[in-house]
DNA sequence: GCCGGTTTTTGGTTTGGACCAATTATTCGT
DNA sequence: ACGAATAATTGGTCCAAACCAAAAACCGGC
């Protein structure tokens, strides 16, 4: 099983490393990749096959440990515990009984003075790491759930352009909310390739005018992406 | 490998290397040898002095910082937040480093917007919830600290008039922030009864524009609540 | 004086390795 | 076959080093 996603190669930004790990082995716990009861691989094959260190794969087990979602003995192995059935839930709450549009009113509210504030904080460090999730994303286009994950780097990386960190804490959940929503979209196979391609496009043009510090004209491309999103996540079946 | 207190040598238990470090430490803040608001010594020295690797010691740090007693700031140092006095209450990590500015920015943007949003959504019991708080601050206007309590509470409820999870969740991280920013300024005395009545009278016209569900004339009193923060808040000492 | 750049210090992240203890699998003697 | 000794595997702990970015300290020129 190629479970191939977001490439811990490059290294980019301080974090993201072990946040890669967290969301991948989560998600796949989440989708039952590793099912509930059974034994994951041990730490040290992980680490192999996610190219990092066992510390980082120890890391992110604690953390999911934390959150009740594997249960570790030594000797033994690490094991799931998390059930999608059973009331249990796995993700923040508040995501649970967010609507499609809750998240998309709330969106429409913060990102586009999010880009504006973040256009006047960010540092060129900063610019760049964005560049490269845009190159990235162009990378995966075929991929539509590497791509989505991209798309919520991309705009992680805006909210902490801000320097806000009251803005960035409520930006996450935003985010965690989009990720729930968008996992039922692409269950329904509404994320095609040519929209993809629209997406990218939008993405281009919101990261030139951050580039090039326009705050209009990044505001109005944060706008547009929204409308988009909205045409997906609010579709009819 | 020389130790000044006690030898983690001898017995190689598992787990008594950290145990003896979180215990040094939490053990010294709490005599206050390391006094509160002071800063301990760097992790290199710290792991050093111990005879311990820089990793045990941040890991050590991590767990006091976790339980509250420290907090870090990378590039300058870790600082004690223990105080053996007071009511001992733990504010949440986002509220600790959201400075007054950034408070203002977010509000700046959420509040309008919530308005127009709870305006429309509001059910008349929960406008009854709002007036009923608004009686409550008159009557309370010589107490500074139970009015800016009753103006959270107003602000919540409005928030919870939009119906919308994520817009509520978001709000209570600003309201976290909120009460962190106005415990400093009322310890600076900066919330005077004659500001109060000010307040007072905002928040009358405020609550008029919502029962009459007028949106722009809310929205405008919200912005002006605002401003009077922001001068509060922001007042030069 | 004081303002801007450079250097140093400090926490933050990640890697890689070593050893330990609990568990499981394997092998061997009878 | 069977049970006990043994080896291999797995999570748990700790160490050492390298590099990054934020903050602070420092320093030279206007």
């Amino acid at each position: 099983m190629s479970n191939a996603t977001l490439p811990p190669a490059g290294a980019s930004l301080p974090g993201a490393t072990l946040r890669y790990v967290i969301e991948t082995l989560s998600t796949r716990i989440a989708t039952q990749e590793y099912a509930t009861e059974e034994r994951l691989p041990s730490e040290r094959q992980l680490a192999q096959e996610l190219g990092v260190a066992r510390n980082t794969v120890r890391e992110a087990l604690d953390q999911l440990e934390a959150r009740g979602m594997i249960r570790r003995r030594a000797g033994s192995g690490s094991f799931v515990t998390y059930d999608p059935e059973g009331g249990s839930e796995a993700l923040s709450p508040v995501a649970a009984d967010t609507g499609p549009l809750h998240l998309q009113v709330m969106r429409g509210i913060l990102e586009p003075e999010m880009v504006r504030l973040a256009i006047v904080n960010m540092a060129p460090r900063q610019i760049e790491a964005l560049s490269k999730v845009l190159s990235k994303m162009e990378a995966v286009q075929a991929d539509a759930t590497a791509f989505v994950r991209l798309e919520e780097e991309f705009h992680r990386l805006i909210a902490e352009g801000t320097g806000n960190p009251l803005l960035i804490a409520c930006y996450n959940l935003v985010l965690d909310a989009r990720r729930q929503s968008f996992r039922a979209a692409m269950y329904r196979r509404h994320l095609t390739p040519s929209r993809i391609a629209i997406y990218q496009r939008g993405y281009n043009g919101l990261f030139n005018a951050i580039a090039a510090r326009d705050i209009e004209e990044a505001s109005e491309f944060m706008k547009l992406a929204l409308v988009e999103d909205q045409r997906l996540l609010l579709q009819e079946d």
